[in-house]
DNA sequence: AACCAAGTCCAAACCGCTTTGGGCACATCA
DNA sequence: TGATGTGCCCAAAGCGGTTTGGACTTGGTT
């Protein structure tokens, strides 16, 4: 902290307005656009400013307007493996978009289940941010409790149900879509679908169920716990869990599943067992459009109930500088239907008589 | 900017210090730990700090320090398709808690192909991080000189073949890897190898390949370049190339692939064709332990070069916060081993005979 | 008794910007 | 002609910390 920092060098406002001849309080006001200084000078001032490459220190205005000009995202990572949701990096992706147009910065916090208050408490405590998107709700979620008593604006990718506090959101209609996407399996006559989920703490996951519950009660069906699985949406647990559903008495015909990943598993299973995808078996994924997991490029590969992931970060992440701007804004929610893409993976049951 | 914003109400320092009837020297000091304060002072503000809920104001604090406490990871988006590497996130995963351990911020930036030059020179000039993260380094790449010339300390992950300047950095050992792996498929009685590998303008894309070729070379095989793929690394390259490949009069018998995920699409390639991993084919590739595509739980599905990202990405977070501190360090190399894990996809070579 | 070195603490000067509250000159209006 | 704007600019007070350069006690030395 002793020797004269190097960007000490770099050209800041008061030496820019000796340079120029006038007080730093025009010069300021001339490259922010403001109305008390004549256009020639203003002129004259963006052209010295450009000259000598003049960047005004962040540090100093966000002190000045005690203003982040930031925000947060504060991802959970599953202690349990240390897994993070390849999603993210898609939503976020879309976020950035929108924050590097508004000059925003975007921080990332990683932290493990549980430790997320004193993020959320320190993050506004010292002023790091202006606001969070808060990813991965549970039911009653408590982080919106906690954030709507910070003061600290929010959004959050996904809803939490339960919570008796509103909130702004942005989500995909889960329930709906897997809703239809069973009713499509039934229409083909699939009776036996099984569910192959996330970890149904999640939000998401709960309705995801819900709708495909709903759909088979809405055909008088009755839900079978042994075809509905819950966990991490790896490939892995997608090919185990589907494996055991096969070797039932009473195989599916059609799985239901969560995430394209986990849907790469459930396909190698059904090919290990020497099936065909779409043949003997049907499967329909959730597809989040991930940038590495494509679902097809021309003609989609698996059917999937497709919404964008990278769009709600878009338009999460707009949401949040709208709030930001002006916290008095009306509660934002927005809700994205999924559309259901036909691909080779869906066709119509097949009498299936095993051994 | 008129309304008296919420966080005035929150305490700081000069409140804390009328509290305890001291100066705010001295309060600013007993917190940080500076030697010129009683230790009964010290514990006196520590404990009115706590219970005052005090947290300094970080805005002002990096104005007054002159540190941003912040690292910037600044992550090429590849225009073509808006792909977003999922490395990406593991290694951010294991960076991001070493800074939160050492109290700095992580500032994300996602920039298109080409806009990198101008991202580094903002985050530079307005002085919103100490140092930078140089991600997925090219051949010669141009990002090394301007950080050098810009003084602002970097760690690159992976290296820049040609690069004349020094700089730090964190890789896995490519080459050797992909020529032990090239050379375990070999003595298995493997003859036509192919490489399904990722871009090739990617440094380490290009260190893969050499260190297949040395590994042929030495047992005097000549490269096939229709053996020879290179691409984004998804999962539908991977089975296309593959498809591609198996139908050629010579098809290969072993895939050595660059990436777990393009690993899955000639997984799905060779079974498609009715052959089994392991069996007529033979498959290899490098597993960069992503968090959502563990190679197997207990076994390892694929055999492969094996070195973890995570780990990659506390390392040179370490090296940065390192540099950081002390610029006068010497240069920071450190060059990963991948380790060689058996699994099931390789086997013996069978004679093949097509038609 | 005079001197010095610690040991504690404080006032004030930064850090680099924004924003308030004028000042001054010139045109406009009664 | 004096009053009133209005257009343009500036000095200075902030934002909330850190850091410099003393000041004031004490206790120990010579």
């Amino acid at each position: 902290m002793k020797s004269k920092p190097l960007w000490l060098l770099l050209m800041n406002l008061r030496e820019l307005s000796r340079h120029l001849g006038l007080s730093p309080t025009t010069v300021s006001r001339a490259l922010n656009g403001y109305p008390e200084v004549s256009e020639e000078t203003r002129e004259r001032v963006k052209a010295a400013a450009q000259r000598h490459n003049y960047h005004p220190n962040s540090r100093a205005i966000r002190l000045a307007t005690g203003r982040a000009m930031a925000v947060g995202h504060v991802i959970p990572v599953a202690t349990r493996h240390e897994m993070v949701n390849p999603v993210f990096a898609d939503f976020i992706a879309g976020a950035a978009e929108v924050y590097a147009r508004a000059g925003f910065d975007m921080l990332l916090t990683m932290v493990a289940d549980g430790g997320e208050e004193k993020i959320y408490r320190d993050l506004h405590a010292r002023g790091n941010v202006d606001g969070v998107i808060v990813h991965a709700p549970r039911q009653d979620d408590p982080r919106i409790r906690l954030l709507s008593e910070l003061g600290l604006p929010f959004v959050v990718h996904g809803r939490s149900t339960g919570s008796e506090i509103p909130y702004s959101w942005v989500d995909v209609n889960n329930r709906r879509a897997f809703q239809r996407a069973t009713g499509f399996l039934l229409d083909l006559g699939h009776q036996r679908i099984a569910l192959i989920n996330g970890l149904e703490f999640m939000d998401f996951a709960l309705r995801r169920r819900a709708g495909y519950e709903e759909a088979l009660r809405e055909r008088g069906l009755a839900c079978d716990p042994s075809l509905m699985f819950s966990d991490e949406m790896t490939e892995g647990r997608g090919y185990s869990a589907a494996i055991a559903m096969l070797s039932l008495d009473q195989p599916p015909t059609a799985f239901l599943v969560s995430s394209m990943i986990s849907g790469l598993g459930v396909r190698r299973a059904i090919e290990e067992q020497g099936m065909k995808m779409g043949r003997q078996v049907s499967v329909i994924i959730h597809d989040d459009e991930l940038s590495y997991f494509r679902n097809g490029e021309k003609m989609p590969i698996f059917t999937a109930t497709r919404s964008s992931v990278r769009q709600a970060g878009q338009i999460a992440a707009d949401a949040l500088l709208g709030l930001i701007a002006d916290q008095a804004l009306p509660r934002f929610e927005h809700l994205l239907e999924a559309d259901l893409i036909i691909g080779q993976s869906t066709g119509p049951a097949l009498q299936m008589v095993r051994r």
